[in-house]
RNA sequence: UGGGGAGUCGUCCAACGGGCAGGACACAGGACUCUGGAUCCUGGUAUUGGGGUUCGAAUCCCUGCUCCCCAGCCA
């Protein structure tokens, strides 16, 4: 059977451009992305759009697309986030093959390119502190003021800026200085740093450098290296685009043509780098991986499958309109991934003992399960049964609402693969009055699959062998966020102020089916009329934990909802 | 009040040089169902305001309004 896959015909601003570019033969018809992240942290569900976007590109237009780490920042960067970025990019599906670069591959070079500009005249050391570099930039609306050092000799630049290289100056004492122009109504112009001291160890070029270029230097001249047609990014650095063409047209080397597209924004969701890792620092979550955050590592612990990750940035779009996604969009292609591909297996989260009286005592069928009705192929299996039994707690009502199809006294039900039940009697806990066990009957002639099972009943619910089930921790997720807007919050608040703090529930009597005795980590379920869960890897040989990916559609609760608002 | 961007159903994205505003999700109703799942029907709501040009404007012109980004030696 074929997993089916979103093919909306991907087009959008940015493709529509690079089809024309290729018509006109710029760049030699040639198409060569790149994606190019910082290692500072773990990618989230943000990234996963420009991955798709730039490795889908390629791929359309017969290109390439190269892997390359922003890593001009030795302070913020660790060999640690290279390694999960490179693992989640694999996972999502994309393979750069010998193409993976580092902008710290181009430092030499880079210096060459900023010795270019001083002999050039035009750039220049400077000597100014942070806070006056500040304060001669100017504002918004004022323009800036040239730095007194502004017109330094050539030949003292040189001298300076190889100073700074060797190690003479303490971090901050002088900085390299694009000489542009201070009035400039683009801030990005008024004599942007090129280069900064920062006496820090770099994660692959250890202490070789006391001095770093800073993106804004670097970025541009990288794409360029590479050979990059189109440099894709978002929508904060349209600003910029004047600055890199300027280096760019100063060096005199390939121009990159740069696009610039909203960046995703996610309902009850976070994707700030910096906020995300003030959620794992803060031990709001259990690490970048905590199956609630929106990180790549995150969602594939959680059970998604990259390619509803997939199918999901593909149907979002692309486009120069900031926007926020419904995350049910997300959910919705979760599901719909899973539905086709999951094995059913029957598990009772909050587990009701329920006698089945007239069954024989010590007698055990085993019943005959169907592993997907959407795919034959998955074939069957066979679950006992049983006199006792399990059920879920929900599936009981006393008295029964309204259009309520479940067990409630005198009322009938299918187990499903077995047979109709009668609720017959209830029995509650004399103190509290919490029913702790049901007594049924049931019918013999509506056995699954026997020809005269004829009999409809309307409701069908899962259940568990009481002898027979093996127990089972469940962690049950919600959103991390009460509001649709995180960011939402009242003056002097801030995010940690909407944070869910049901965000996770933990269930640990649970009762799960015989065959699911020895699954691996990693491995998807529907849990019968629940949801899709996942094996976390917490599960040891004698513990199972679940993770539950997404619940089914709740058709009842919405019933059940609209009931309690009349 | 400088510069750079953006405004189409509830939410996203379409409508390629003016020609019936379409899809997905969400929502509502129904059919079907041994998952209140899935599937299948059906339905509603949108062009930022105001002027023009035109037989005809989301699209062209003028003029407002709203929102986002920029004053890191972060990226």
């Amino acid at each position: 059977m074929k997993i089916p896959t979103n093919s909306v015909s991907p087009s959008d601003f940015i493709r529509d451009i690079i089809g024309e570019d290729i018509k006109t033969n710029k760049y030699d018809g040639r198409v060569h992305t790149r994606f190019p992240p910082e290692p500072n942290g773990y990618l989230h569900i943000g990234h996963a759009k420009s991955i798709c976007l730039n490795f889908g590109i390629a791929k359309e237009f017969g290109g390439l697309c190269n892997l390359r780490f922003d890593d001009t920042n030795p302070t913020k960067e660790q060999a640690e986030f290279v390694e999960s970025i490179i693992g989640d990019i694999r996972w999502l599906g994309f393979d750069w093959e010998d193409r993976l670069f580092y902008a710290s591959d181009y430092f030499d070079k880079l210096y060459e390119f900023a010795v270019q500009l001083i002999k050039k005249g035009k750039a220049y050391v400077d000597s100014l502190t942070p806070d006056e570099i500040r304060e001669h930039r100017g504002t918004l609306t004022e323009p800036g003021r040239e730095s007194p050092c502004r017109n330094r000799s050539v030949e003292e630049n040189l001298d300076l800026f190889e100073r700074m290289r060797a190690g003479e100056f303490e971090d901050g004492a002088y900085v390299l200085r694009a000489k542009i122009d201070m009035s400039s109504a683009n801030l990005n112009m008024r004599d942007p740093v090129m280069y900064r001291i920062l006496h820090a160890t770099h994660h692959r070029t250890g202490d070789k450098w006391c001095i770093y270029p800073t993106y804004d230097f670097a970025h541009g001249q990288s794409d360029s290296i590479e050979g990059i047609t189109h440099s894709i990014c978002t929508l904060e650095f349209e600003d910029h685009r004047p600055l890199y063409d300027w280096f760019l047209d100063q060096l005199d080397i390939h121009h990159p043509r740069q696009i610039e597209f909203a960046r995703l924004n996610l309902s009850r969701t976070i994707l700030s780098k910096r906020k995300l890792r003030q959620l794992v620092e803060e031990g709001y979550v259990n690490g970048w991986d905590d199956p609630r955050m929106p990180t790549i590592s995150g969602f594939r612990r959680r059970g998604y499958t990259p390619e509803a990750i997939r199918d999901f940035c593909e149907r979002i779009g692309v486009a120069k309109n900031e926007s926020t996604i419904d995350i049910a969009l997300l959910e919705h292609y979760i599901r719909q991934d899973l539905n086709k591909r999951a094995t059913r297996v029957m598990a009772v989260l909050r587990p009701l003992r329920l006698v089945i009286d007239n069954y024989p005592e010590d007698s055990v069928e085993e019943l005959v399960a169907i592993n997907n009705p959407e795919d034959a192929g998955m074939g069957t299996r066979k679950v006992p049964f049983s006199r006792v039994l399990y059920i879920e707690r929900d599936d009981f009502r006393e008295p029964p609402p309204k259009k309520w199809f479940r067990l409630a006294p005198g009322r009938e039900a299918r187990l499903k693969h077995a047979y109709i039940i009668k609720c017959e009697r209830v029995v509650r806990d004399e103190k509290t009055g919490e029913v702790i066990e049901l007594h049924c009957s049931y019918d013999p002639e509506t056995k699954s699959g026997e020809a005269k099972a004829g009999r409809k009943v309307k409701g069908t619910l899962h259940w568990v062998s009481a002898a027979h089930a093996i127990d089972a921790e469940v962690r049950l997720y919600d959103h991390l966020f009460l509001k649709e807007n995180p960011d939402d919050v009242g003056e002097g608040s801030d995010f940690r102020a909407n944070l869910n703090l049901h965000s996770l529930e933990t269930l640990t009597a649970c009762k799960v089916e015989s065959s699911l005795a020895g699954a691996k980590p990693g491995s998807r379920y529907q849990f019968f009329r629940l949801g899709y869960f996942c094996v976390d890897p917490d599960s040891s040989d004698g513990k199972l934990v679940f993770n539950r990916t997404v619940s089914l559609r709740d058709t009842w609760a919405k019933i059940e909802e609209a009931l309690r608002n009349g």
